[in-house]
DNA sequence: GCCGTTTTCGGCCCGACTGTTTTCAGTCG
């Protein structure tokens, strides 16, 4: 089994090896190859699904991962019996740490940085500050003063506008720039693009792809970049700029081509970066050439492809690649077989699985809840009352006595619709010893049972989720790696081990939809997805109005590769309690 | 330092924008 020490490991040496790369990156072009090796080892130790140790027996067997040669495998190793790493060691001996966090400000990268080092000896921000405020910048050659303005201002807002931001957030932000976007005059088409369009957790900076007639490109930037919530203006040219928004201080980016060049230039924008590398490259394989303006023959002489998307993919022998699967993890390969999963969509959900009334913490009652569901998401046919059991204080948790009361409610409700469209179900606690916190008698009554942990977030919990997973009623674990975005980290556990186990015992796992949360993470989804595992997708609704964040596990449950078929509920309910019937009467254990 | 239905050597995505230069290096995405 993982032990948090263990897990550690992944993290530890990618984040030596992240050093290493801004290090190599510091030293010059001469080595900006070897940076870039150290920058792609790194990525496969954090998205490596297990433990680095498990492949580190020989330099062979690690060699075998991808972007992992013989040097970075000695490496691994030496680190691995070590505990240091001697290349890193001595690279440290060279750069101070210290400098190399001046290259995270937006504009100083290697050469900029190694000038003000061996120029003034200048070993930190704090020491770049005094710089400037003391003109002793303003004495080298290349140092003008916009320039020097631009790092001030740089180091000013550095924190905040390098800050992420909930992909929640920055989506309704990016639709209402979009909307002053598409209302400038010249603009005839425009959306949303970057890492905002591939739905990824958390968001940089917005950009967004425009089309208008070449004479009109440099009115439209302008018309941009002074729209009333620009707060900076950062960068702006004939097709291309990027403001400071007001509040909150996010980072916008402005991209306008010709409409013929349309497909190819959100692709570009759309990324992901390393998406784009695997194109290019293989494009320059099949003696083609790929840019923003289009894909072209080798010479340059043949417009091949640019007007859509597809017309670029196609063009590369490729099926069309949605937005949230390009990040360069197989989805290149898939598309050259034709074998790319059809990705689960919103109104492919038949029901919402978690949600909490005024019983425990939710803001309203049943009633309430039924009627936005119906009014809001007409195609649902049946939601999920899972109101917190005793342990869960904070919550307002509920016992036996009070859920028999919710139950009579909730017939109300549904005699009152004419049909059983709200389901009795419970987010009940997994408690520190793995056992539950309601009777299995109450258990057994429930239509729908979810186990989840809300105590115990720094210990390994690899034996709570498998004892919890054996429990012959507990039908999903909730919120199953405890994670909140931006603010705590996964709780230590051995995933594979958990996936495995869910698979075999016919428990589902939940994609919580709620905008901190997204948990499963992507990453681990398709993992357990891989491991045969049946995931549930449910908004954990406080409020009526949070039903509507479904979207945003759907956008999880996409990147993690998943078809309707992955996902539960959209099945109807029948099928629903076939899982859960299937699951009881194969274990057939006394019920207490 | 990694990688290979062009290659075990010689490549490693590609173009816009900025500031400071008088033609381009540096930075970014």
């Amino acid at each position: 089994m993982i032990t948090p020490t263990d897990r550690q490991k992944n993290q530890q040496l990618a984040d030596i090896f992240l050093q290493m790369a801004k290090g190599y990156r510091y030293l010059g072009t001469q080595e900006r190859f070897r940076a870039i090796a150290y920058q792609q080892a790194a990525k496969t130790l954090l998205n490596l699904p297990d433990d680095i140790t498990k492949h580190a027996s020989d330099i062979a067997s690690l060699d075998k991962l991808r972007n992992i040669g013989e040097g970075i495998a000695q490496r691994i190793l030496e680190y691995l019996h070590t505990g240091h790493i001697h290349t890193w060691d001595e690279l440290r001996q060279t750069i101070p740490l210290k400098l190399l966090d001046i290259m995270d400000v937006q504009g100083m990268g290697p050469a900029t940085t190694r000038t003000l080092h061996q120029r003034l000896g200048i070993q930190d921000r704090t020491e770049l500050e005094t710089a400037i405020r003391s003109c002793a910048l303003a004495q080298l050659k290349g140092f003008g003063p916009k320039r020097i303005d631009n790092i001030r201002k740089a180091l000013k807002i550095d924190k905040e506008a390098r800050s992420r931001h909930l992909l929640d957030k920055a989506l309704d932000i990016g639709n209402r720039l979009l909307q002053l976007v598409r209302n400038i005059p010249a603009i005839q088409q425009a959306e949303i693009a970057g890492s905002l369009r591939r739905r990824k957790e958390t968001i940089g900076d917005i950009d967004i792809i425009a089309t208008c007639h070449p004479a009109k490109h440099r009115s439209a930037i302008q018309h941009f970049t002074r729209l009333p919530i620009v707060d900076q203006l950062i960068a702006g040219g004939d097709t291309k700029a990027s403001i400071l928004l007001e509040t909150p201080h996010i980072q916008a980016d402005l991209r306008i081509v010709d409409p013929s060049a349309f497909g190819s230039a959100l692709l570009y924008l759309t990324g992901s970066r390393e998406h784009n590398i695997r194109l290019r490259s293989l494009a320059r394989d099949n003696h083609r050439k790929i840019n923003e303006y289009g894909l072209y023959s080798d010479d340059g002489s043949q417009r091949l492809a640019g007007e859509t998307e597809t017309s670029v993919y196609h063009a590369l022998s490729l099926d069309y690649i949605e937005p949230e699967l390009r990040e360069d993890k197989g989805e290149i390969d898939l598309a050259k077989q034709h074998r790319l999963p059809r990705l689960i969509h919103a109104d492919d959900l038949l029901g919402d699985m978690q949600m909490h009334s005024n019983w425990s913490d939710g803001a309203t009652d049943i009633a309430s809840i039924a009627l936005h569901a119906r009014l809001t998401r007409p195609h649902y046919q049946y939601i999920v009352i899972t109101d917190h059991s005793p342990a869960a204080r904070i919550a307002h948790g509920i016992d036996s006595a009070d859920f028999r009361r919710q139950w009579k409610e909730i017939d109300k409700v549904n005699t009152d619709i004419g049909k059983t469209f709200v389901r009795k179900g419970v987010e009940v606690d997994i408690l520190p010893d793995g056992s539950l916190d309601l009777p299995d008698d109450i258990l057994q009554a429930f239509d729908w049972v979810t186990a989840s942990i809300h105590s115990g977030f720094a210990k390994d919990n690899t034996d709570r989720l498998l004892k919890a997973c054996h429990h012959p009623l507990v039908n999903c674990i909730g919120h199953p790696s405890g994670r909140l975005l931006m603010k705590r980290e996964p709780y230590p556990a051995d995933w594979t081990a958990f996936f495995h186990t869910a698979a075999q015992t016919g428990t589902a796992l939940e994609i919580n939809a709620q905008p901190d949360r997204l948990d499963l993470r992507d990453d681990l989804a398709r993992q357990a997805v891989a491991a045969g595992v049946r995931l549930t997708i449910s908004t954990d609704a406080h409020h009526p109005t949070q039903l509507s964040s479904i979207h945003l596990g759907v956008s999880q449950a996409r990147r993690a590769g998943c078809t309707s078929a992955h996902i539960l509920n959209t099945l109807t309910w029948d099928g629903i309690s076939r899982f859960r019937d299937a699951k009881a009467s194969h274990h057939a254990m006394p019920l207490g």
